[in-house]
DNA sequence: AGAGTTTCGGAAAACGTTATCAGCAGCCGC
DNA sequence: GCGGCTGCTGATAACGTTTTCCGAAACTCT
């Protein structure tokens, strides 16, 4: 009953444990007719290789580590099915790790994976700076790859979306469909999705209208931050240049009078928050106010009005990771490398032109998830789409 | 460089191997001096045991395998959560598997857990009749359990939420609320949630109101075939009697005069679209049409109004289902132990009374998640809450 | 005090692979 | 025809644990 080992193989075919496995594992030329006989043995057997035994002797168990801080973040979900699937595509298993936002957490599981004798590691750092020492320690005994957020800086290889990229094709899309007074929802903090779109923002509308002043106001990532936001823009902005009622994290109120005609989000979780409380105001949405998000999480189709965002190539992302894990072992203190991919902007109603023109009858009709249009943007971003910037840093 | 081993501290410490393993492992007393020598050696040393080794010789990996259809099922990432979290505390690791929705891709998936030596599988069956195959042979490897759906009769040990008692609670509060004419927006097919749900609904919509014939939609879980329903009840619907205008699968268009004042979907997605039509047709939710859904994905919180949906009892699912593969391994042909847990009901805005009385005003003003509200339902439900109903079967 | 019993520690045999080493054919080239 | 290849194969030693099996003390009980 117990399962058939190579021993039996050999026997069954009647030559040596040594041939079997060179002929299993294809690490030797072995003769035609002992290689038919042994793997018709094998096959009669239901011979199945015992991974533990292979794991110890040649020091490789086929195995990575996936170390996230929420499985429960919407934006995983997709990102983890992409990642499986290009890993089990290379043959590898996966041991899958959620930490629960505690970095503490993260660095446990992160020392019972290398205990695990997992081939490599994939880690989405729970915090900035507190993740760094666990990741830089892992790094230096397995292959490491940085997803989605950073940690520190020259830490190890990482793999992320092009926030600079998203957020221009956010603001050049709403620029091309009139809007003026444009206002971010962000935030705060040093990680780096939440640094990187701000500065993007920040210097993609000082580009387009050099003149306005900013209009940033930070939080968290979540929806009733964009909740909150709404609240802070819309009993603030009426009363010219007063500070929001509440000392929140906010950076500073929009100035300049006047509401806003778009809402930049920082993540989707903000934009529909934010979507929310303004209908909830009463305030017309894409009418009176567009409202763009990022990362386009599948929540982002099923608001209404759909939400316009940037989505990330979760499977090139995924691919470049896995790729990045085949190369050869960390060869000493290798420059590390860092892989930008360009993401796609997706353009739904929450942002359709102000004045609704010809076509404007979709709002009303049809608007599902297959008429999405994947904006084909200015050619720029385009031709981006599938550079990599590779920085030695 | 390269970790140490036994063998090295049992150098250090001056002893065998032999006792090295014993006080590392706890297998055997060993003596308070000596114990004392080795623990310090191996706390110098950074020790950490090789497991694969221990697998080998132990036939026991500390892990287990979690297969499932789509992680990016909305309902799946916090089930996977609580999942992972309590075989972590086990000390097991988890090995995870996303078929994509293909029975093929399971078994492979299955087999190839299998080779690498989990110590038992948790599935989420992809198909009710296409995996069973697959997982019968692995169930008579390993300790199995089956979670969520079912997957033919007999096959494994299995733990779901109780579709019946949660639809019960939802066909209360519907009645609490004052609503009479209610439709069901469920599944077709025969797989465990989409039947047992369809059943549950109409043996207690006919308990309630036996007169009443029953209305009754049959699609699949998708937010888009929320949308299609609406749209067929709708149009369908004053033209009294008349067949819905599509061929679709529904078994039958509401009859009996007039458009429901409810509708109970038989999960998230489908009220997610069939609110969101239902307010692009103008029609007021809860006021002329409450909606109810089931599972409390994420999303039903952050629908405007949010959504009145039964939430399932995921760390407790998940704690079950631990329990289940702490247990013996399968002694023979042991009858297999099927735990079904009593769900809660999360009352939001898309179900509140229809003649808004005393406290309407939260509809407009402060709809957060802080604000849902556990039903403290009718007792027996409650008492419900934390019985199992352990039957042989 | 001697026989039984417990307690602690070591030597060594697994566990199922892969890798190293060597043997044994046959074949080449001088 | 003989040293040196080349191609295939078999013994056998790892890999790092856990787990028997045993011996040597140290106690316990008549």
């Amino acid at each position: 009953m117990t399962d058939a080992t190579l021993r039996d193989v050999a026997r069954a075919s009647g030559c040596s444990v040594a041939t079997v496995s060179r002929v299993l594992a294809g690490t030797r030329p072995v003769g035609a007719e002992t290689a038919a006989r042994v793997r018709a043995a094998a096959a009669q057997l239901g011979y199945r290789p015992n991974h533990a035994a292979r794991a110890l002797r040649s020091r490789a168990t086929g195995t990575v580590g996936l170390v996230l801080p929420q499985i429960t973040n919407p934006f995983y979900p997709t990102l983890v099915r992409a990642l499986t699937h290009a890993l089990h595509a290379d043959g590898r298993a996966v041991l899958l790790a959620d930490c629960d936002d505690d970095p503490e957490a993260e660095a446990e599981h992160i020392a019972d994976l290398l205990a695990r004798r997992v081939d490599a590691l994939l880690v989405i750092p729970a915090h900035e700076r507190r993740s760094r020492e666990a990741v830089a320690a892992a790094a230096a005994r397995v292959p490491l790859v940085l997803m989605d957020r950073g940690c520190g800086t020259g830490v190890a290889d990482s793999v992320a979306v092009d926030n600079a990229t998203g957020m221009a094709l956010v603001l050049d899309h709403l620029a091309a469909v009139g809007r003026r007074r444009v206002c971010f929802i962000g935030a705060a903090g040093t990680a780096s999705a939440a640094a990187e779109r701000r500065l993007a923002y920040e210097s993609g509308a000082a580009a387009l209208d050099p003149g306005a002043p900013d209009r940033v106001l930070l939080g968290d990532f979540s929806a009733e931050w964009g909740r909150a936001a709404v609240d802070e823009l819309w009993e603030s902005g009426p009363r010219d240049g007063e500070p929001g009622p509440e000392g929140e994290p906010g950076r500073c109120a929009p100035s300049g009078g006047g509401l806003p005609d778009a809402l930049v989000c920082a993540n989707d979780l903000i934009a529909i928050g934010a979507l929310q409380r303004l209908q909830q105001r009463g305030v017309d949405v894409p009418g009176q106010v567009a409202v763009t998000g990022f990362d386009d999480i599948p929540m982002a189709t099923l608001s209404a009005p759909g939400i316009t965002t940037v989505r990330q190539p979760v499977s090139e992302l995924a691919a470049e990771a896995a790729r990045l894990l085949r190369r050869p072992p960390q060869d000493g203190t290798r420059p590390h490398r860092t892989i930008r991919l360009a993401p796609d902007l997706v353009v739904r109603e929450s942002s359709a032109a102000r004045r609704q023109s010809g076509h404007s009858a979709r709002n009303e009709q049809d608007m599902t998830a297959q008429q999405d249009v994947t904006a084909q943007q200015d050619m720029t971003a385009q031709q981006d789409l599938t550079a990599k910037v590779e920085e030695a840093q």
